[in-house]
RNA sequence: GCCCUGGUGGUGGAACUGGUAGACACGCAGGACUUAAAAUCCUGUUCGCCGCAACGCGAGUACGGGUUCGAUUCCCGUCUGGGGCACCA
């Protein structure tokens, strides 16, 4: 009998969809576990060979985790809202709803050749009004919501109203806007607008104003994505910040809660710092230094406020509101120039940029301490967003203070002595200090405080913890997402009632933006006018059906509740989340903010999402290149490419065999473009350039599962992305070594039929190496699944395979286990082998096989020997040997003895079980 | 620019807690079986040197230092690939 993947996996998936067996209940007395893979977003491009890596693994996880008896959930579906659909829209006129639906179809049939475990009878879309209905439902939960800052969570609103009747807002200072103070009856004489406006500078999702890319010409905003160097991808026309009108929700109520949650859950190390960095605490002081001649004060925030007599000059962000009061009338020209520059400028380019801008404001700030008068600068690399938008400048403490004050040759005042050496600035904390008044002498660290101190007492500045993270936008000016519950009247935002969702996403005309820069639902006037007022025309953003999705899945189905109680509390915490780190600071820190607020308000029993994460590399393609001499149709094979003037193309790396051009297929490639190529060849063949890019379809360097699945089936190709190396590395694809595994499938298969014989399995007792090699082998699959080594538990099959063929073994004893430890892994051939054994279940719910170290137990060892560190020799020694002993017989040993020639010995180290050193 | 992460043979990688560097594969070379091919099996394969060979010697985990009896592993510095940086998902 022949291995036959192709008809053994169609057998078997068709069996197990008819069986069920991947059916999952909320009902069982087995330990649940939940493992999930991050939502894909169901690109157009369909499935590269990357992005079943993840899948793969936690698939591999569940069904271990089934075979060791846990009622396992391992759901899947998708985040169907989002850009590209809308993109695609626009340009060709196809409803986003019908594109992505195929988009979707198509992916669901990629993934089934690769024979996942899913259970498809959870399956979510967040584009389906059944679902975004409970995503409308959850943003009103946090719009009617704000943070009890005393409580440490988030509570209804309501409590905040009853609180501002009987004292004000003295208990709760308001978090959007610290200059908003009031009493109980002002609270009281307030209209309803005024209580309104007030309590949106409260609530978790809220309206206010902020920065987007504006394309003027396309009459749009645009995405990070769509603005490449200043000016839109699509037309190049020009993009400027401008202030709009834009959700938010309240996420750096939560800054202290992400960061201390984190050591709740298993994130890798470098997860935890990244999110941490992002959430960016620090503590310092706010100061208030009051400007010449003005009679409002410029207030900084800084960590390092001992500087304070190093401060030489002041930068404000070139958005600080406070410019246009304080430019002097001499710098006006050169400040409106420098601000109208600074708005051509991304984010990051300004963060980024070496050159060092900025202008003079011809404003002076006031040094509390000593009087010093301070000029007052702009420029790009002080960020609006950060801390109060300005900063005081320490040129001999900070290294772009440093650069900006040379730049521009501002004196520099040192404050720390020998530390300072005038070519570099040095933020050094350890320093004392000195040209500092009363600070003179000080460690630097310890004067932070008395300086905090002083300017507490002086009514000048007060302590401030800072966070670097910023409130999360929550609107889009765009079709394809979730529209919000809400209805302006009179600029007063009313949501919907409960009763009332889904609002749903009504159908449009055309996809291009409304008026003002509004989303292409304000064209609606039908949809957008309700009685007296105007539904909100912006959308959420991706990230919103994504952020709790993974409670759907508990119970995709309910249509009273987002997610029933007793389901969440069964299937509590995502036990193993796997995906990519491109995730880092998005969608983990959305997720684990939706979950403390959900947490919060009583609707789950946890509050963190993810117990444990598991990051997967990127698969990276491998490019392939022909060279075109430059105005010709003559390609020039890769080793004689250099010596002339070519043109470096991409080819698809399906048409070259390595690096080999296969020169027919490339003549009939893309319709006949090159049907009359020329080419110049190295020993008869056409040798390609090649490169490691991302994985992407214009780099023609994308490999499709599916035909890979079609000639060595999905056993095959699941082993092989796990053999590729560590999941969660990045590491270029090669398709080459895909037969290696291919073929230890097939050695397996030989282990139970011979071609000719048929059947060779025998039901005789094993004998002890046989036992030996089978229960290593479960060891090492348990031990490299349990912590996700999968590429070497793949090795370790082989090995196993390798030994047992070399043995002659073809008993049942061994190989029934095998079967089971093996089924994770390669499912179809495992069931069929299984079945051919004899059993009639499914070995999807065999036990895994337990280990007995007593088939292990070895006596002597052989030790590996050391003459000063270097590796000369190997001596078997008994295992309960004595040191003495050891050590005559190492030192009487013929090698030791010739290396050692007869110098002392200086050193004698010997670790048991391990290896043997000889110091001389 | 800032944050995170990687760099080991011709290639993917192994070495899990500082203890035999290169497991397992791919590729390549040679051989067996075959009319031939496919499939399968066997042998060799880090580099350099000496040698018919066994074997022996030296170097070697991006580069330069350091700690240690011993470093791919720990520390410092440099170079370099990848990911992220708030509207791609």
């Amino acid at each position: 009998m022949e291995y036959n993947f192709r008809s053994i996996e169609k057998k078997w998936q068709d069996e197990w969809k008819k069986s069920g067996a991947y059916r999952v209940s909320n009902n069982s007395s087995r330990p649940k576990y939940y493992v999930l893979d991050m939502f894909p977003y169901p690109s157009g491009a369909g499935l590269h060979v990357g992005h079943p890596l993840g899948y793969i693994a936690s698939d591999i996880v569940s069904r271990f985790k089934r075979l060791q008896g846990f009622n396992v959930l391992h759901p899947m579906g998708y985040d169907a809202f989002g850009l590209p659909a809308e993109q695609y829209a626009l340009e060709h006129g196809v409803h986003p709803a019908k594109g992505t639906a195929q988009n979707i179809n198509n992916f669901r049939k990629q993934l089934d050749n690769i024979g996942f475990c899913y259970d498809w009878e959870r399956e979510v879309r967040t584009s389906d009004a059944s679902y975004y209905k409970w995503t409308q439902w959850i943003f009103l939960q946090l719009f009617h919501s704000f943070y009890n800052r005393q409580l440490q969570k988030a509570v209804p609103i309501e409590q905040l109203t009853a609180a501002f009747e009987k004292e004000g807002n003295s208990n709760h200072p308001c978090p959007g806007d610290p200059k908003i103070v009031f009493t109980a009856t002002d609270w009281k004489g307030y209209s309803e607008k005024e209580q309104q406006d007030i309590l949106m500078h409260y609530r978790l999702a809220f309206c206010g104003y902020g920065e987007v890319n504006w394309c003027e010409a396309l009459g749009t905003v645009l995405a990070n994505d769509e603005v490449v160097n200043g000016v839109s991808e699509r037309g190049g026309y020009p993009v400027v910040k401008k202030k709009l009108r834009q959700w938010y929700l309240r996420i750096t109520e939560y800054a202290d809660r992400l960061l201390s949650g984190l050591k709740t859950i298993e994130f890798s190390e470098a997860m935890q710092e990244m999110q941490s960095n992002w959430i960016g605490k620090s503590s310092g002081a706010e100061i208030s230094f009051s400007l010449d001649g003005h009679t409002e004060s410029l207030v900084v925030y800084t960590t390092r406020p001992d500087t304070i007599f190093g401060v030489d000059f002041m930068v404000v962000a070139p958005e600080h509101e406070i410019i246009s009061r304080i430019t002097s009338p001499e710098q006006q020209a050169v400040v409106d120039n420098y601000i109208e520059y600074v708005k051509s400028r991304s984010e990051r380019e300004r963060q980024a940029e070496k050159k060092i801008s900025g202008c003079f404001t011809g404003a002076y700030a006031i040094n509390p301490f000593n009087g010093r008068k301070i000029p007052v600068w702009i420029s790009e690399y002080v960020l609006a967003g950060y801390g109060t938008g300005a900063i005081m400048a320490v040129p001999c403490g900070d290294e772009r203070d440093f650069r900006f004050a040379q730049h521009f040759s501002i004196p520099i005042t040192n404050i720390i002595g020998d530390a300072f050496d005038g070519t570099d600035a040095n933020p050094t904390k350890d320093a004392r200090l000195s040209n500092s008044d009363f600070l003179n002498d000080i460690p630097m660290r310890e004067a932070i405080e008395i300086v905090i101190e002083k300017l507490e007492n002086m009514g000048m500045g007060k302590r401030k913890v800072n966070y670097k993270m910023r409130d999360a936008a929550f609107s889009r000016q765009r079709y394809w997402g979730e529209p919000f519950p809400i209805v302006w009247k009179n600029g007063i935002a009313y949501p919907l009632s409960e009763k009332e969702l889904p609002l749903l996403l009504p159908d449009v005309e055309s996809y291009g933006p409304g008026p003002d820069g509004e989303g292409p639902l304000a064209n609606l006037n039908d949809w957008k006018i309700v009685g007296d007022g105007i539904r909100e025309t912006n959308t959420m953003p991706g990230y919103a059906g994504s952020s709790w999705y993974f409670l759907r899945y508990m119970d995709p189905q309910n249509d009273k509740e987002f997610c029933s109680r007793s389901a969440s509390d069964y299937w509590n915490q995502v036990d193993l989340y796997i995906g990519g780190t491109e995730h880092a600071v998005g969608h983990l820190l959305y997720s684990r903010m939706w979950t403390k607020a959900l947490y919060d308000l009583g609707h789950i029993g946890f509050d963190e999402p993810f117990r444990k994460l598991l990051n997967q590399g990127m698969i990276q393609g491998s490019s392939r290149f022909v060279y075109r001499k430059k105005g010709t149709q003559q390609f020039v094979s890769a080793g004689l490419a250099g010596s002339m003037e070519t043109d470096k193309l991409h080819v698809d790396v399906n048409i070259v065999d390595g690096v080999e051009l296969d020169i027919e297929a490339f003549k009939k490639w893309r319709n006949g473009e090159y049907a009359h190529a020329e080419f110049i060849l190295e020993d008869g063949k056409y040798i390609c350039g090649s490169e490691v890019e991302k994985m992407s379809k214009s780099k023609f360097n994308t490999v499709n599962p599916d035909s890979l699945v079609e000639k060595f089936g999905a056993d095959t190709f699941r082993m092989y992305e796990m053999f590729l190396g560590p999941v969660d590395q990045s590491k270029p694809w090669d398709t080459k070594g895909i037969e290696g595994v291919h073929r230890f499938i097939k050695k397996l298969w030989r282990l139970f039929f011979d071609e000719e014989k048929g059947r060779l399995w025998n039901e005789e007792n094993p004998t002890a190496p046989e036992l030996k090699v089978l229960h290593r082998t479960i060891k090492k699959i348990e031990e490299d699944t349990e912590r996700y080594s999968f590429n070497t538990a793949v090795s370790s099959f082989m090995i196993c395979v390798n030994e047992l063929s070399d043995l002659k073994c073809h008993k049942r004893a061994i190989l029934e286990p095998l079967l089971i430890l093996l089924t994770p892994y390669a499912p179809h051939v495992s069931e069929e082998l299984w079945h051919a054994l004899g059993n009639s279940n499914s070995v999807l719910d065999a036990s895994f096989p337990k280990f007995d170290p007593a088939t292990l137990v070895e006596s002597e060892k052989e030790y590996p020997v050391s003459i000063n560190g270097k590796m000369r020799t190997n001596i078997t020694l008994a295992l309960d040997a004595s040191e003495e002993d050891v050590k005559a017989i190492v030192l009487a040993n013929e090698v030791v003895q010739k290396w050692v020639e007869g110098k002392p010995l200086k050193k004698f180290i010997f670790i048991k079980g391990k290896m043997i050193n000889v110091v001389i």
